[in-house]
RNA sequence: GCGGCAUUGGCGUAAUUGGUAGCCGCGCUAGACUUAGGAUCUAGUGACGAAAGUCGUGUAGGUUCGAGUCCUACAUGCCGCACCA
């Protein structure tokens, strides 16, 4: 009771009560429209995006706001600094987690999407971000898909022309095509027989849209892809690791379907290249890079013996064509059909059967080799050699051209297989042994090229050579010969862009023919109907197949029912859906001008805008959002309709925020529990516990108690009369029980301590445990700030002149916390700010002119107590716009300098010095010392080192 | 296997970029105020040592007057790619 009416009085003088201050602030933002940005000319822009989430059913938990609160805080100093800031957020809408909930339960995708949003939007409230909500995209709403699926029928309308580098429309290719055919076309394609002009306005509109089909940028083709059976769906290669899907862990298999993919390939080299003129981290680029895979090589053609057949096969080491001793080609090449024997048919058949029922992860965990020969020889266009062609499931059908020259003494896998088959293996550089393995490296003399004492087949000796030089004399003999060409393969493939699913963006296509077309643009968007089954269909269709409208009326340009489709008037519209990067690539552009109903964005919104300068999110979309996105974006770039072509200048990847959990350690058997120091007098069990009724590593009894039935009667071993918890640093996750919810953080400490202790627990960019244990310290931090301002319950702040030392300290912080800003560096900055306070409370400072610029400072960490006291000390308008202050070097300037003086390199004491001596004056100073004589003990040092304003050497 | 990053007190971390290692915070110890303390304040807190001092930034070398920082090798951990010819 006394203590109650003890708080009431408290804080009615002036307490800091975040609670109360929060809110208010909150609500004075809201009102004022404080975080509304316009284009306007006369300030500088700056781009300020955060990776925006998919809405997940478990809400946030603490380590998701770090990426927020360190862009709102780099908002908000851009925003002082005078930079018109773009600082959007908004939701990744659709996707496989609703979908399969819906499934599960019934409950429309739709449904749980605006639930999960409002907590999402609700929690994010609480932290006082300065997003212009007003701005927020979500990628499942019409008025957004609209231009996801424009964006596709672009791609659809487009081809990619090598010559110009760059997109160009398809009714350019038609032009050339009526012209003079396809033969000087040079395009990034999928396979197509030459054919005249002539040829091509002889055929009917289906074969030549199949025709055009090879050159569309978004392109219906026979793919083989990844098939997850158990998602029902095909999944992007960013989307599969070791065989299994990213999403649920499930298996996933290679088959043959028909599915719209994105020609991203086209775009490889532009990716690779674009890399250089962005600022991101070395190890993002490396991963782009490792992805988009570059290799130069040399494609060389082999004739089939006694067959005019031949097929081209892609080397990087175009150094070892004399060492070829078996040809290998993937199973599923078109070529095994073409040279394989009759006498062979039979093993082949056997052998394709046997690999094709290995699933990828089977072929990747276990790499036994195996292999059968083909019945036929290939002519080694360097020797005249005839070597056999065999067939096996180490290379690759997807890969360069799905066929290889197997040079066993220099390549590991050649070797493997060439061991396991008893090859012949012939070495080619000096000196090295290939006796027990392949020597794979790039590096030696080049020997055996040609064999000595054979008559040579070609006039090419690489002897003597290193292997990069008999590189390029290869490569420029091959093509001087005529042999095949100098060729770059990459790695990156194209998107596989249909996903059999129903909670994705529709594809705006209808079928006539079997040939596709696209529904008119005035139609767009093409809306996603609804449905009551979200399974596949009786007869294996996607879930659309379920939709009662949904088909299309060509002449009336609508929508018609699924039961009306005659494919005469009324045609089927396509069933899949598109992925779930889809829609996040392009978002950053929709954000520039998110209620533009007649373009993506407008000229002069994305003139103003540009790109994304700050983007900041998580590592894991290093291959596959912030690869289509960048390709989206160069698309889109080559169109004109956007003004850069890379969407996101400086990337930061922020670090995960890993769960710190705690164990009770129970006696086997039993229900009695043994405090951590004890426990190894027992035999015991170590159990997760809730980390929230734990309090630095003591254990809430009672609240353990409560916890869980099986606990209630729990017995306990005690130490000092509390229970010890352990503790271990693992992922967070509701089965550890380690989920902290900011939530609870803001409700106890408020959002300005979360925010603080968010970043103050270490660097952006590295991965650190949570641990509630610490918050206090920056708690306290806020509670002394505030008790710089009201002395006694009274606001104590003067106008006094500050003293010396009093601006001193805020200059030095100003400077640090500026720089560690711009650095990114915002844990030092907190550090920096607590000396400051420390500082300030010693100095009993409460002047006027210190503590208003402090309060700026501090605003973009903590904008809601900043602005509390901001107002409190007189000002009217938001802290949001005062203006960022400069620190002043003459306020820094010391008169003495504390020299650290070493013997030998070892400091034995300091010594005040004035910092306008010399480096002769300092010398003499420091020698003529006393302490000094007594460590130089007589001897005449032999050397001394004065780094002025740093550090004075002895060397004796 | 290839590539990238990291390794500092009991814990999270800091170090003006080659110049006094351990700032700031947690935790811990002692004390003050208090009926009380999971409040507040004060002092201490890398290891060994009574002290002087010695040792100390994953390990072993090297460069330097001087190395947590630069170089070489190794170990451990994390991340990416991986039968890519």
């Amino acid at each position: 009771m006394q203590r109650n009416a003890l708080h009431v009085i408290r804080s009615f003088f002036m307490e800091y009560n975040f609670r109360d201050i929060e809110q208010k602030w909150q609500q004075y933002w809201i009102d004022n429209a404080t975080y509304k940005v316009e284009v306007d000319n006369n300030r500088p822009k700056y781009y300020v995006l955060d990776m925006f989430p998919y809405p997940s059913g478990a809400g946030l938990h603490v380590g998701h706001p770090l990426g927020y609160i360190a862009s709102d805080i780099f908002s908000r100093y851009k925003r002082l600094k005078g930079f018109n800031v773009l600082h959007p957020m908004g939701y990744d809408s659709y996707g496989l987690p609703a979908e399969q909930y819906a499934i599960q339960t019934g409950q429309h995708p739709e449904i749980t999407t605006k639930q999960n949003i409002e907590r999402y939007r609700e929690q994010m409230d609480k932290i006082g971000f300065s997003y212009d909500w007003s701005r927020e995209v979500r990628t499942c709403s019409p008025d957004y898909y609209k231009w996801t699926q424009w964006a596709f029928q672009q791609m659809f309308e487009h081809w990619y022309c090598l010559r110009a580098d760059a997109a160009r429309p398809i009714s350019m290719l038609i032009d050339i095509f009526n012209e003079q055919g396809n033969a000087k076309v040079r395009a990034a394609q999928n396979e197509t027989p030459l054919f005249t002009a002539e040829e091509w306005k002889s055929w009917d509109e289906k074969r030549q849209q199949e025709i055009l089909m090879n050159y569309r940028i978004a392109y219906l083709a026979d793919t083989k892809v990844n098939f997850c059976p158990k998602l029902g769906c095909v999944l992007a290669n960013d989307e599969v690791s070791e065989g299994l899907s990213v999403r649920g862990g499930f298996p996933v298999e290679q088959c043959v379907m028909r599915q719209w993919s994105l020609r991203v390939s086209a775009y490889a080299q532009r990716l690779l290249d674009g890399l250089d003129r962005i600022d991101w981290t070395e190890s993002l680029k490396e991963t782009q890079r490792n992805w988009i895979g570059r290799s130069e090589g040399a494609e060389v053609r082999f004739k089939v013996k006694d067959s005019d057949f031949e097929f081209t096969i892609f080397t990087t080491r175009a150094d070892t064509m004399f060492g070829v001793t078996f040809m290998v080609l993937a199973p599923e090449s078109e070529l095994v059909r073409c040279l394989t024997t009759d006498e062979q048919k039979c093993a082949v058949k056997d052998y394709l059967e046997q690999t094709k029922k290995r699933t990828e992860r089977e072929r990747i965990t276990d790499r036994q080799v195996t292999g059968v020969f083909s019945g036929s020889y290939a002519i080694n266009p360097f020797t005249g050699e005839a070597v056999p062609i065999w067939i096996s499931d180490y290379v690759l059908a997807g890969y360069g051209t799905g066929a290889i020259m197997a040079v066993p003494a220099h390549d590991s896998r050649d070797y493997a297989f060439a061991k396991h088959f008893n090859l012949p293996i012939v070495p080619l550089i000096e000196g090295c042994d290939v006796s027990k393995e392949s020597f794979d490296a790039k590096e030696g003399i080049v020997c055996n090229s040609p064999r000595q004492g054979v008559t040579p087949y070609c006039d090419l000796s690489l002897n003597g050579l290193s292997v990069e030089e008999a590189i390029a004399a290869t490569k420029k003999y091959v093509e001087a010969k005529k042999l095949g060409r100098v060729k770059v393969n990459y790695r990156l493939r194209d998107a596989i862009f249909s996903r059999q699913r129903y909670w994705g963006e529709p594809f705006p296509v209808y079928y006539k023919d079997c040939m596709p077309y696209m529904i008119p643009e005035e139609c767009l968007p093409l809306e996603l109907p609804e449905i009551s089954d979200f399974k596949p269909t009786a007869d294996g269709n996607p879930p659309l197949g379920h939709a009662k409208q949904w088909g299309w009326n060509e002449a009336e340009k609508s929508l018609a029912a699924t039961a009306d489709i005659d494919n005469k008037t009324i045609f089927p519209l396509e069933l899949c859906t598109m992925p779930g990067f889809a829609g996040s690539s392009a978002y950053y552009l929709r954000y520039m001008d998110p209620h533009n109903d007649k373009e993506l964005v407008s000229k002069t919104a994305n003139d103003y805008w540009q790109s994304v300068d700050l983007y900041i999110g998580g590592t894991e979309h290093a291959t596959g959002h912030l690869i289509y996105s960048r390709f989206w974006n160069k698309f889109l770039f080559d169109l004109d309709l956007i003004v850069q072509d890379e969407p996101f200048q400086k990337l930061i990847n922020q670090g995960m925020i890993q769960g710190r959990s705690n164990f009770v350690y129970r006696i086997i058997g039993t229900n009695k529990y043994v405090s951590y120091n004890l426990k190894n007098q027992y035999e015991t069990q170590p159990i997760h516990v809730n980390v929230n009724i734990v309090n630095n590593d003591v254990l809430d009894i009672e609240a353990f108690r409560n916890w869980m039935p099986e606990y209630r009667d729990a017995e306990f071993v005690l130490e000092d009369g509390k229970y010890i918890c352990g503790w271990a640093i693992e992922k967070m996750s509701k089965s550890m029980f380690n989920v902290v919810n900011p939530d609870d953080i803001v409700e106890k400490y408020g959002a300005d301590t979360l925010r603080l202790y968010e970043i103050f627990l270490g660097p952006l960019e590295q991965s650190k445990p949570w641990d509630t244990n610490g918050i206090d310290g920056v708690h306290r931090f806020l509670k002394k700030l505030w008790g710089l301002f009201y002395a006694g319950g009274n606001l104590a702040v003067t106008d006094a002149q500050p003293t010396d030392e009093e601006l001193k300290t805020l200059h030095k912080t100003i400077k640090k916390v500026t720089h560690d800003i711009e650095s990114f560096s915002f844990n030092t900055a907190v550090s920096a700010f607590m000396i400051c306070v420390n500082e300030l409370a010693q100095q009993k400072c409460a002047k006027r002119a210190v503590l208003e610029p402090l309060l700026v400072l501090l605003s973009p960490f903590a904008p809601h107590i900043t602005e509390e006291l901001w107002h409190a000390v007189g000002n009217t308008t938001s802290i949001c716009d005062a203006k960022f202050p400069v620190y002043d070097e003459k306020f820094l300037v010391e008169s003495v300098v504390k020299y650290p003086i070493s013997f030998n390199g070892k400091v034995r004491f300091t010594l005040d010095i004035s910092a306008t001596m010399n480096k002769e004056e300092i010398e003499q100073t420091v020698l003529a010392n006393n302490q000094t004589l007594k460590f130089t003990e007589g001897k005449t040092p032999k050397k001394v080192i004065v780094v002025p304003g740093k550090i004075v050497n002895i060397v004796l």
